[in-house]
DNA sequence: CTGAAAGCGCTAACAG
DNA sequence: CTGTTAGCGCTTTCAG
């Protein structure tokens, strides 16, 4: 179903079928509603990837999660879908590849010229970060920071949540202390251990053991729902 | 960057562009090689949009999943990004709408002329199924039944494995037996009480407490990684 | 407000 | 093997 087949069926032009589907076009009221029976009757729907063709917008972000094991993603990918809908963008979802091989996601990326890019657990090459910001392609990471300042991000406030951990174990009456560090090189992880080495630091504590845990543990099977 | 810039760029004719990017097109190495340097120094990608098209296939498949509460959901959902990323297709997610609104994702779904459909922890309505068939768009349910047959679908065993727990109980010596139910009248639920109460029958045992427990608990706040 | 016409970037015959 | 040509389905000037 094309919009020109749509047209010949409700006897406008073709323009005037564009019309009718592109909101705030001027168009008079009789002509739509012609058109917009003959395309429930014909099944029309305007063709997305046509019209992204000339307008070169996609109306798609890209979301690229390297792994969704830890349970904090799949919330935020929820919460995502929903936003993004709300304003009737779709997601394209990159994920289950190791972190290390990201380039090759982001060539197929580049290729569906998708209108912006969120990465979450995971990071962007310099180099790629340079090739969208000149395509003019908005990056923007989450739960990661980063120093160019290209690039916008959204975290929490890791650090002062580190401080707040040493000051509940503190007030807790807590005498030795100890941390275990996620993934020991991610900006998540140096800010709250930042914090709470501070948070200690304010009640005098320096000694505080550390072993890095990289959020591991054994990986999961498949399971049932 | 088009593949008419590159072609002018390599002095070569924009179709010889498009065959270098055409798997098992016919094409020189000579010719290839002058293209691909050229693409590389204009940073050339060839636009997945037009390309879809012409070809009428986008090499997107269209992942409906209402939540990803369940925890078996976002790994199931990495493995289709893995399996899909490996074929070369693309995942368009549709996440985060409760499941009795699930046709205007559909509408939008249609829009991107996706290649395929997988649709979990949703249902399709008949309608929105025939539409699709006509389409000509495969659809597969995971995780779901269904009795059209126009519909293909992966699921568990799940009357086998509820055959198996009664088994297991029963064996373990115990006396008196429960049966909480998911989602009452879900194909899954109704298929695991049915192999449950026929592994119970095999043992003389009929009297099975019910209860309905909608696989709930508490909604998850976000979590921090 | 409406239609005609030009093209978005690419692929796919078609001759050579 | 290569270039020329004709569209894919749509939006967007441009006249009327």
């Amino acid at each position: 179903m094309t919009s020109s087949q749509v047209a010949e069926h409700a006897g406008v032009s073709q323009s005037a079928v564009s019309r009718t589907f592109t909101p705030g076009a001027s168009i008079s009221s009789k002509t739509r509603q012609k058109v917009l029976a003959s395309a429930k009757v014909l099944g029309y729907r305007p063709n997305a990837i046509a019209r992204s063709l000339i307008t070169n917008r996609s109306r798609i972000i890209a979301v690229v999660m390297a792994y969704l094991e830890n349970l904090f993603y799949p919330d935020v990918l929820e919460e995502l879908g929903r936003a993004l809908a709300a304003e009737n963008y779709h997601l394209l979802l990159f994920t289950g590849f190791m972190d290390r091989d990201s380039d090759p996601v982001f060539d197929q990326l580049m290729q569906y010229r998708v209108d912006g890019i969120i990465l979450a657990s995971t990071s962007l090459s310099s180099e790629l970060s340079e090739e969208c910001a000149s395509a003019g392609i908005p990056v923007v990471l989450f739960n990661r920071t980063t120093e160019r300042d290209a690039v916008s991000s959204v975290t929490t406030r890791n650090r002062e949540g580190g401080k707040r951990i040493a000051e509940f174990l503190v007030a807790g009456g807590h005498k030795s202390f100890g941390y275990i560090a996620g993934l020991e090189n991610s900006s998540t992880n140096r800010d709250r251990h930042q914090g709470y080495v501070e948070g200690l630091a304010g009640h005098g504590i320096t000694e505080i053991a550390y072993e890095i845990g990289n959020y591991s543990r054994p990986k999961r099977k498949l399971r049932r729902a």
